[in-house]
RNA sequence: GGACCUGUAGCAUAAUGGAUAGUGCAUCUGGCUACGGACCAGAAGGUUGGGGGUUCGAGUCCCUCCAGGUUCACCA
C-alpha cells in the first residue's frame, strides 16, 4: 500500500476513533506539501470540521497528534490555517528510492487483473499529398498515447487507416496522366509523396483556371465548379475505378505505390510505426450491412428518395445521412463498419480515434449511431481530439503555399541542432557518423518535446522563422541534463566508484535531495493520469520539473567532489535512479535520449 | 442561428475545488582556474476575457455576456 493510501486511512481511523463518526472517505484529501511549506503531505481538514465541529486548527492539531502517534512513517507535523502538514521520515523516502533502483520500470504497471486491448488509430492520411506538420501532431501524439497505455498494463494495437481513394486521389491521378510525361519520382529525384502532391497542386490550379473562364462565359460560380471539364474527368475517373476499369486500377496503384513509399519513410524518421495498416479501398464499403439491420430494428429511416438518416435531434443533433439515394455510403458509413470490423479483429475493449478537433460533431454521431445499434462497446470509443496547430500568420493553407512539410521540418530541425552543436563545439572529435546520430536525436527531441509539450487539445502556434528553442523548457533542455548524468556515472566507473544496489536508509537528506526523492515518487502516479487523460503534456511537463530540480541539486552540491564518500555515493545513486526516469518518461514520448551532446 | 472547444504577463505554457497563480522565451543583472555554461542564481512583468452566482475556499464548478476557433454537405 502506498504512503498516501495509508495516511488516508489513519485518518479515517482516527476520525472515527476522537469524533466517533465514519466519514466518506472522498472527504479525506490527502495532497502534496506545497513546497513553501514544511512537510511532504497535508491533509486540508476544512472538509472535516462539520464532524470535529471545532475550529480548523484545533481540528488540525488533533489529527495530527493522533496520526504521529499512530504512524511510525510520520516524523512531525504542522499546522496552519486549516492544513495539516505531515512530514514523513528520512528512512521511508530512502528505502523508497531504494525500491525504485530495483525495478526494471518503475513506475509501468507490469501485471494488471484485467488488462484491456485498446485499439489506437492514428495519423489516417490521404495518399494525395505528403505529410505536413499537423500530421506531425497527429503521429506523435497517437505513438506516444500508445505506448503510455501498454506502461499502464494494457495491450495496445497501433493502427493506421489510409484513405486511399476517392475524388481527392483521381484528382491527382488526372494530372499526373495529363502533364506528367509518365514522370516517376526517380526520375524526379524526389520522394514519391512529394511527386504525387505536385500534381494534386497542379490540379488545382489548372482547375481553377477553367472555373475563371466559365465564369467569364457567364456561368455562377457555382456551375463553373461542378461543370469544369477536369472535374468532370476526375469525377469519371473515380467512377472508372468503382467500375475495377484496368488502367485506372494500374494508375492508381503506381502512383499509390510511390506515396506509400514515401510516408514509410517520413515515419521511419519521425519514429513512429504501425501494427495494422487499414486502407480505406478495402473498407470503404463496409458499413451498408449495418445501416440495413438498423434500418430493420427501426433505428433508422428512409426518406421517400430512399436515403437512409438517423434522427439525432432527441441527442441536440440534427439529422445524418447514413446512405445515398443511389444506396452507396457516406464517410459515417465506412467508420460504423470498420469500427465493427476491428473490435471483431481484435477483439478490442476499447477504441481510440486520434483525430483533429474540426471531426468532434463526426465522432459524437458515431458514438451515438454505434450505441443506438446496441453496440457494447460504443461507451468505449474515444476520440482524442486535438487541436489545429496554426502558424504565427494563422491557419496553413495550401493554396498560398504557407503548408509546413513534415520531411521539410524534421530536416530543418536537425541542421538547426547541427549549427547549435557546431557553435558550441559540443561535438567537437566525435566521427560524422557518430555527430549525425546526435544532432538527429537532439533535432527531432525538440521538435517532438516541443509539440507533445503542449494540451493536446489545445490549438497550438508554430513558428517555422524563429524555429524551436533549444533552452529552457525544451527536449534538449532534458537531453542535455540527462547526457550530464551519464557523464557522471560513466566518470564514477572510470573512478571505480561503485553504485551499489541499495543505499543505507539512514544517510541524511538535503532538502533538495528529499525533494527530488518526493518528485520521484510521483512518477507512477504521473504515469497514471497520463494514460487516463490521454495527454503526453502531462509526462512532458513532469519530465521537465525533475531535470529542472535535478540541474538545481546538480549545480549546489558536489557529487564527485564531495569528500564524504557515503554522500557521495548517495548523490550518484541518486543521480542515476533520476536519469533513469527522464530516459523513460521521454521514451514514452517517443524521444531519445543521448548519452552525450 | 444550433452544437462543441478555447481565452492565464509582450509571446508561449502549467496549476485532482485548496495556502502567496507556477514555468520558459524575450528584456535587464550576476556566476566558467568546469563532477559538461544547451547550465545556474537574481530582477522586472498578472484585475486568470468582463459581470454575476455556488462554496469555509473558484483560474478550476454554474449562469450570462464578450472574443476567437471548429462544425452543422447525398464531401472525406
Amino acid at each position: 500500500m502506498n504512503i498516501e493510501a495509508q495516511l488516508k486511512e489513519k485518518v479515517l481511523e482516527a476520525i472515527q476513533q476522537m469524533y466517533g463518526q465514519v466519514v466518506d472517505p472522498a472527504s479525506i484529501q490527502i495532497q502534496k506539501t506545497r513546497k513553501d511549506f514544511e512537510g511532504d503531505f497535508t491533509l486540508v481538514v476544512f472538509p472535516l470540521l462539520r464532524i470535529s465541529k471545532k475550529p480548523p486548527e484545533q481540528t488540525a492539531e488533533e489529527l495530527g497528534g493522533y496520526l504521529r502517534d499512530h504512524l511510525a512513517e510520520i516524523n512531525s507535523y504542522n499546522v496552519i490555517k486549516g492544513f495539516l502538514n505531515l512530514t514523513i521520515n528520512n528512512s521511508f523516502w530512502i528505502t523508497y528510492l531504494n525500491n525504485v533502483a530495483a525495478e526494471v520500470n518503475y513506475g509501468f504497471i507490469h501485471k494488471k487483473e484485467k488488462p484491456n486491448t485498446v485499439l489506437i488509430e492514428y495519423s489516417s492520411p490521404n495518399t494525395n499529398k505528403p505529410l505536413h506538420l499537423g500530421h506531425i501532431r497527429n503521429n506523435l501524439l497517437g505513438y506516444s498515447i500508445a505506448k503510455i497505455i501498454a506502461s499502464q498494463g494494457d495491450k495496445v494495437v497501433k493502427v493506421n487507416l489510409v484513405n486511399d481513394r476517392g475524388i481527392h486521389i483521381s484528382k491527382s491521378m488526372l494530372a499526373w496522366q495529363k502533364w506528367g510525361n509518365g514522370i516517376t519520382p526517380e526520375e524526379a529525384g524526389k520522394k514519391g509523396d512529394h511527386l504525387v502532391g505536385d500534381f494534386y497542386v497542379k490540379f488545382d490550379q489548372e482547375y481553377k483556371k477553367q472555373i475563371e473562364e466559365l465564369i467569364q462565359k457567364g456561368q455562377s460560380e457555382d456551375d463553373a465548379k461542378k461543370n469544369a471539364p477536369l472535374i468532370l474527368e476526375a469525377q469519371e475517373m473515380l467512377r472508372k475505378w468503382e467500375a475495377h476499369d484496368e488502367s485506372t486500377i494500374a494508375l492508381w496503384k503506381k502512383m499509390n505505390s510511390w506515396v506509400l513509399a514515401g510516408f514509410d519513410v517520413t515515419y521511419k524518421n519521425l519514429g513512429v510505426d504501425f501494427d495494422k495498416i487499414y486502407f480505406e479501398s478495402d473498407t470503404y464499403k463496409l458499413g451498408k450491412e449495418i445501416v440495413q439491420e438498423g434500418l430493420n430494428k427501426g433505428v433508422f429511416f428512409k426518406k421517400d428518395d430512399g436515403s437512409v438518416w438517423v434522427d439525432l435531434v432527441e441527442e441536440g443533433l440534427d439529422q445524418k445521412l447514413l446512405l445515398r439515394t443511389d444506396g452507396t455510403s457516406v464517410y459515417i458509413t465506412q467508420d460504423i463498419g470498420t469500427a465493427h470490423q476491428r473490435f471483431l479483429d481484435f477483439n478490442a475493449d476499447e477504441m481510440i480515434y486520434v483525430v483533429g478537433n474540426e471531426q468532434n460533431y463526426h465522432f459524437q454521431v458515431l458514438k451515438l449511431i454505434m450505441n443506438k445499434l446496441g453496440y457494447s462497446f460504443s461507451e468505449y470509443l474515444f476520440h482524442l481530439s486535438y487541436g489545429m496547430v496554426e502558424l504565427p500568420e494563422g491557419k496553413m493553407k495550401s493554396r498560398e503555399g504557407t503548408v509546413v512539410d513534415a520531411d521539410d521540418l524534421m530536416d530543418e530541425m536537425i541542421r538547426t541542432a547541427e549549427e547549435m552543436s557546431r557553435e558550441l563545439g559540443k561535438l567537437d572529435g566525435y566521427n560524422e557518423i557518430e555527430k549525425a546520430q546526435i544532432n538527429r536525436t537532439i533535432g527531432l527531441g525538440a521538435l517532438k518535446y516541443f509539440i507533445l509539450k503542449v494540451d493536446p487539445k489545445k490549438n497550438m502556434t508554430f513558428d517555422p522563422k524563429e524555429s524551436i528553442d533549444f533552452n529552457g523548457n525544451t527536449g534538449p533542455f532534458i537531453q542535455y541534463s540527462y547526457a550530464r548524468i551519464k557523464s557522471l556515472i560513466k566518470k564514477a566507473q572510470e573512478k571505480g566508484i561503485q553504485i551499489p544496489d541499495e543505499i543505507n536508509s539512514n544517510t541524511e537528506l538535503s532538502l533538495k535531495e528529499l525533494q527530488l526523492i518526493k518528485l520521484i515518487h510521483t512518477y507512477p502516479e504521473v504515469l497514471y493520469e497520463s494514460s487516463e487523460s490521454l495527454s503526453p503534456a502531462i509526462i512532458a511537463n513532469y519530465i521537465y520539473e525533475l531535470a529542472k530540480e535535478y540541474n538545481q541539486f546538480y549545480h549546489e552540491y558536489p557529487i564527485l567532489n564531495e569528500e564524504n564518500s557515503d554522500i557521495s555515493v548517495f548523490r550518484l545513486f541518486l543521480s542515476a535512479q533520476i536519469g533513469k526516469i527522464i530516459q523513460s518518461g521521454m521514451n514514452l514520448l517517443g524521444i531519445d535520449v543521448p548519452e552525450r551532446m
